[in-house]
DNA sequence: AGGCAAGATATTGTATACAAACTTTACGTC
DNA sequence: GACGTAAAGTTTGTATACAATATCTTGCCT
C-alpha cells in the first residue's frame, strides 16, 4: 500500500485510537482528506481497511463511523481470540526453531523490562506484548490464521486492558508468558493451547473489571 | 456497497470459481474493468474485497494474482472453520427459538429431498446446505463471528467436496444436520458442538480423498 | 555472449469532477 | 398541530485524467 493510503490509514486509525474521534463519530470522507492533507481516494482506502479491521462501522446507507463496542462484542471478540490465538500456539509449538525462540525471550526481556520499574512503562509493554503474540502467530504458518487474527486482536481494547492492569497483574502476564516460552521449548502442543487459552482469559476479565467511566477517562 | 461495485465483485469472483481465471492468474485492474463494464474504481473496491476474502493475493509490488491454495492452506481453512462453527453451534443451541429451529428443519426437508432420489441434485443440496448452515451463524448472534465465517466458508471448497460425496455420503451428511438439530431441541451446547465438530471434519476428509486430477476436471 | 543501464511500456496510485443516493428542512395540506 | 412531500444540501459512488512506480526491452559496453 502507498504512501497517502498508508499515511491516511494510520491517521484515522490514531484518531480512532487517540479517543478523538469517540465511538459514534462519523467519519467522512471529505473531512478526513482535508485532515490527512491528501484526496479521498487513499481515504476511502484507509477506511476499507478500517472497517474489515472493525475499528469502524457502516450505516445502511454507508456512511461509516467509528465502531461501538458492546460489552458483549468484547466477550465474543476474546473467547474468539482466545480460540484462534490457542489454535496459533499449539501450531507453532511444532514449528519453532532456535531462532524464533530467542526472539520470543528477547520480546518477553522486553516486557519484563517495561514491567519491572519504578513506574511500569505501558506504552513500551504494549509493543513488545504484540511483538510477542505475532512472533507465535507467524510461526503458526497459516496466512488465513494470521488474516483472520488481525481483524480480531483490536488494539483498543488491549491498550485499555493494559491500562488497567496493576503491576502484579502485567508481571503476572510476562509469567504466562515464560510457561509458553517452556511449552515451546518442550514442542508441546497442547501445553501452549492451554496456556494460552487461560492467558487471554484472563486479560479478558482484566479487561471487564474495568469501569466504563474509568475507561472513558483512558480514553484521553 | 452500491451497484457497479458488487457487480464487478460478483463477476471477478466468479471468474476465479470457474476457473476460467485459475490460480496464479494475474488480475489486471483496466482489463477487469472491461469485462465488467465499469471503471477502474470500482474494480479496486471489489479486489480489496476479494484480497480479505483471501481469493486474491498480491506481489510485493501491489499486482493482483488469483490465489493459489495448497493442501495445507485447505487443512488449515477445514481446521479454522470447524473451530468457529462449532463454536456457533454451541452459541446458537442456547438462542434457537421455534420459528428458527422450524425453518432449520425445513432446511434439512430440502436437503433430504435433493439427496434421497434417483439421481442426486447436487445444486439443491449446495443451496440449503448453505442455508441450513446460515442459520445457524446468525442465530448465533454474534457480528463478529458471522464476518469471520464468511471468510472461511469457500464455496469452491464446499462445492468440490459435494461433487465427490457419493449418495451414501450426503445422506449421512443429512443425519448429522438431524442430530444437530436434536442437539438445538434439547438446548445442549456441548452436544451441538461436538456434532458440528465432527460433521465439518467430515467433510474435510471427503474433500481429502478428492485426487487432484478429478478436482481439475470438475473445475470445467 | 553476458550483464547492465537507459528508455519504453505497462500497471497501479492519486486527484478531481461529476453523478447518484441519502438526509434534512421547509412548506403545504388535512 | 401533525403528517406527508418536495426541494435543497450533504455524503458517498463512479469515471477519467494524470502521476508515480514497477517491469520489460533494447542496445551498448565489457
Amino acid at each position: 500500500m502507498s504512501r497517502a493510503s498508508n499515511h491516511a490509514y494510520a491517521e484515522i486509525r490514531s484518531l480512532i485510537l487517540s479517543g478523538d474521534a469517540p465511538p459514534g463519530t462519523q467519519l467522512k470522507e471529505e473531512q478526513l482528506a482535508d485532515i490527512c492533507g491528501v484526496s479521498r481516494t487513499p481515504v476511502r482506502d484507509a477506511l476499507r481497511r478500517l472497517e474489515t479491521e472493525l475499528y469502524v462501522v457502516r450505516s445502511e446507507s454507508q456512511r461509516a463511523f467509528v465502531a461501538d463496542w458492546s460489552h458483549e462484542d468484547v466477550d465474543e471478540m476474546f473467547a474468539l481470540r482466545g480460540m484462534l490465538e490457542a489454535h496459533a500456539a499449539a501450531r507453532a509449538a511444532t514449528r519453532f526453531d532456535r531462532t524464533g525462540l530467542d526472539a520470543l525471550i528477547a520480546a518477553n526481556a522486553m516486557i519484563e523490562a517495561a514491567v519491572l520499574r519504578e513506574r511500569p512503562d505501558i506504552g513500551a509493554f504494549l509493543d513488545s506484548n504484540r511483538s510477542f503474540h505475532r512472533i507465535i502467530v507467524e510461526t503458526a504458518a497459516s496466512p488465513r490464521l494470521t488474516a483472520t487474527l488481525a481483524t480480531l486482536v483490536e488494539q483498543p481494547v488491549v491498550r485499555r486492558t493494559a491500562m488497567h492492569y496493576g503491576r502484579e497483574q502485567l508481571a503476572q502476564s510476562a509469567r504466562e508468558h515464560r510457561e509458553l516460552i517452556q511449552a515451546f521449548e518442550a514442542g508441546d502442543a497442547s501445553w501452549a493451547q492451554a496456556v494460552m487459552t487461560a492467558h487471554i482469559r484472563r486479560a479478558f476479565h482484566a479487561f471487564s473489571s474495568v469501569r466504563p467511566q474509568d475507561a472513558d477517562n483512558d480514553a484521553k
